[in-house]
DNA sequence: AATGAATGAGCTTTCATTCAT
DNA sequence: TATGAATGAAAGCTCATTCAT
C-alpha cells in the first residue's frame, strides 16, 4: 500500500477537512460515512482518527472555517461609511458570497443543522452566535441609517430586520439548495428593493 | 363488512402518517427510526410495513399530502381579480401559512430533503415539480399586474420572481428552522415592500 | 436462513446466557467478542441484541445466577444447629461447589473481575456486596460457635475469619484456575484443620 | 563508548517495564494501551518496538523477572535447618510477601492470567512452572519435617500441601485484589494453625 | 391484518503493529 | 535509535427490513 507520506501532516488534515466538506454537502453530514471520508481523502480509517477524535470533530472544523471566512466579510464592509451604501454594500456582500460554489456547498450543510435537532451542542452554540451576531450586524447598519436621516424612522426596526434576514436566508436556500444561480442583476434588484423601501423621502 | 375493515385500514394509515409527521418535523427524517413510529402509532414494527414498504414511503406519502394542500392555498387565490391586490393576497396568504404549527412542520421536512435532494429520485421529481408550479404561480401573477397596466414593465420578470420566491423561502425557513415568529406586521411590511417595488408610478 | 422460531423466548435468552457463561469462563469476558457468542448461540448479531442490551448486560444475567445459586447454599447450611458442626458443613458445603464444572466456570469469571479494577459500577457493588455477606456469614456461625462454649475465645475473630476466607478462596483458586482437583479428602483435611485450631480445649 | 549506550538502551527497557508493570497492576494487562505504556515511559509509540517484539513481549518480561525474585525468597529460606521453624519460616515469608506494595502488583498480574491461561503458550509454560516448584517445595520442607519426626506421618503429603497452597493463594488474593490488609497477626495465625495441625503429639 | 423475533449489512471507533523518515 | 503517521482488522452496537406465526 502507498504511503503518502510526502504529504505534511497539516496537508493531510486539510485533505481530509476538503473532502469531508465536499461529501457532507453533496451528501448530507449524518448519510456520509466515515468510510466514504477515508476514500475520497485517500486515507485509513484509523489514519483519520489521527487527525479527528470523530466525525463530529471534523465537521466543527469546517464550521470554524466558514465562521472564520464570515467574519472577514463584516470587516470588510465595516470600512464604508455613507449609510446608504453601508447596507447596499452588506447586502450585496453578503448576496455575492452565495455566487460561489464554496458558499453553496457551506450552506447546504448549514441547513442540515438548521433544520435538524440540536443533536450536538457545541454546534448549536456555534450556529445560535452565528444568527445573533448576523442579527445585530443588520441592526447596527439600519440604526446608522437612521440616525444619518437617510432611512426613514417611522418604520418598526424588528420589521425591515425580519425582511433583510428573509432575502438573504432565502437567496441562500434557493442558490445552494434549489440550483437558482444567483446573478448579479438578482442582487442588484434586491438591494435596489430594500433601499427603495427604506429611504426617507419615498412619498407612498 | 368490508367497508368498515377499509376504514380501519386507512385509519391506520393515518395514524402512522400522523405519527411520523410529527417525528420526522421533530427530530428528523434520518433520526427518526422506524421503533420511534412504531411507538408513536402504537402499531407493531411489522404492522407498519402492511401499509408501507419502506421508511421513505411514509415521507412519500406525507409530501405527497402537503403538495394537495398548498394547491387549495393557491386555488383560494386565483379567484381575486384586480392585480395589485392579486399579488398582495397571494404573498400575504403564502406567508401567513408559515404562522401555522403545521406548516413549521411541514417546511422543517421539506428542508432536510431540499438540502439533499439525490438520494431518492422519486422525491427529487416531486420536490422539482413543486418549485416549477412555484415559480410559474408566481410568473402569471406579475404578468397579469404588467397586463393591466399596474405593475412597471421595466423591470426583468425574472429578478422579481427571484425576489418575491426568496422572500417566502426565507421566511419559510426563519419561522420554522430559526424559531423567529413571523407576525402579521412582518407579513404587511413584506408586502408592501414588494408593492412598492413593483408599482408603476414610481419615482425612483 | 433457518429460523429456530420453535424455540420459545425464554429458551432463547437462555441459550445465549449459556453460551456466554461457557465463552467467559473459557477466553475470558473481555477476550470473548459478541461475534464468538452469537456464533456459540447460533444467533445473529443482532438477535443478541433483543434479549440483551450490551454484552454487560449479558454478563450481569449471569451474576445474578450466581448469587442466586450461593444464597441457596447458605440457606442449606442454616438449618443445622450444633456450632462446631456448623462450621464443618459451611466450609465443606463451600468447597464441595467447588467440585463442580459449574462452579469452576463461574470462579473463572468471578476473578477476572475481582482482579480487574471496577470497569462497571453495578458490578462492582455486586461484588462488593458477595464479599461482604461471605464474612458476615463466616463471622456470624463462629460467634455463635463461642456462644455455644464449643470454640476457644481467646483467639481473635477478625484472625480466624481472614483463614477461612483464604482456604475457601484459595480453594476457588486452585479448582478453577490452576486445574488442582479439589478431592473430598482434601476437603476433610481442611475442615479438620480450621475445627482443629478453634476446638475449646486444645492444649496449645 | 558502546558501554554508554549498552546502559542508556537497559535503562529505557527498564523504563518501559517498570510503567508497563505499574499499569498493568492497576488497569490490567488487556486494559492497558501501548498509548498508556508509551506515555508513561515517555517514550514514543515506535520506540517500545525497539525494545520489545509486542505488547505480550513486555508482560513476559515482568513475569521473567517475578520469577527471579521468587527464587531469592525460597533460597534464603532453605538455609534454616530445624523442621517446624522450616515450615513457620516458608509461610510467613511467603505471606510477608503480600505485604509488600510490589508483590500485590504482581499478584494482580499473575491473577489476570492465572485465570485465563490458553492465551499465550509461553506464558502458560512459565506459570505451569512456577505452580509445580511451588508444589516441590512445601513437599521438600514438610517430608523433611516428617523425616525429622516432628510432623505426624499419618496424614496424606497432598493433602497437606494443598492446604497450604490453598492459604497462601488465598492471601494472595485477598490482600492483592479484595483489598484486605494482611497483618502480621494474620500472619502468625495462619502459620499457628498450620504447625498446629502438622505437629506429632497432638491428641486429636 | 398484525406481531415481534430474527436478520445482517452497516455504523463509528479502537488499537497493536508497521514503516518511511 | 527514535519518531509518530498510517494501517486495517476487529470491536460493540444500530436499524430498516423480513417472515414464521
Amino acid at each position: 500500500m502507498p504511503k503518502i507520506s510526502v504529504l505534511k501532516k497539516s496537508k493531510r488534515k486539510e485533505l481530509i477537512i476538503e473532502a469531508a466538506f465536499d461529501l457532507f454537502a453533496s451528501k448530507g453530514y449524518s448519510a456520509t460515512g466515515i468510510r466514504d471520508i477515508m476514500r475520497a481523502a485517500n486515507i485509513s480509517k484509523g489514519g483519520i482518527y489521527v487527525y479527528f477524535d470523530s466525525k463530529l470533530d471534523i465537521l466543527l472544523a469546517i464550521v470554524e472555517r466558514m465562521d472564520a471566512k464570515r467574519h472577514t466579510i463584516k470587516d470588510e464592509i465595516d470600512i464604508t461609511d455613507e449609510s446608504e451604501e453601508k447596507l447596499s454594500s452588506y447586502l450585496s456582500s453578503r448576496l455575492k458570497v452565495f455566487q460561489t460554489l464554496e458558499s453553496q456547498k457551506w450552506n447546504r450543510i448549514l441547513f442540515e443543522f438548521w433544520s435538524l435537532p440540536k443533536e450536538n451542542e457545541e454546534l448549536s452554540i456555534i450556529l445560535e452566535k452565528r444568527k445573533t451576531s448576523f442579527h445585530s450586524d443588520i441592526k447596527g447598519i439600519i440604526q446608522h441609517g437612521i440616525r444619518m436621516g437617510v432611512f426613514r424612522s417611522d418604520i418598526q426596526m424588528d420589521l425591515i430586520i425580519y425582511q433583510v434576514m428573509c432575502t438573504i436566508n432565502g437567496a441562500a436556500l434557493l442558490s445552494s439548495s434549489f440550483g437558482n444561480v444567483l446573478t448579479n442583476e438578482h442582487i442588484s434588484a434586491a438591494v435596489e428593493m430594500h433601499i427603495h423601501f427604506l429611504r426617507k423621502n419615498n412619498n407612498v
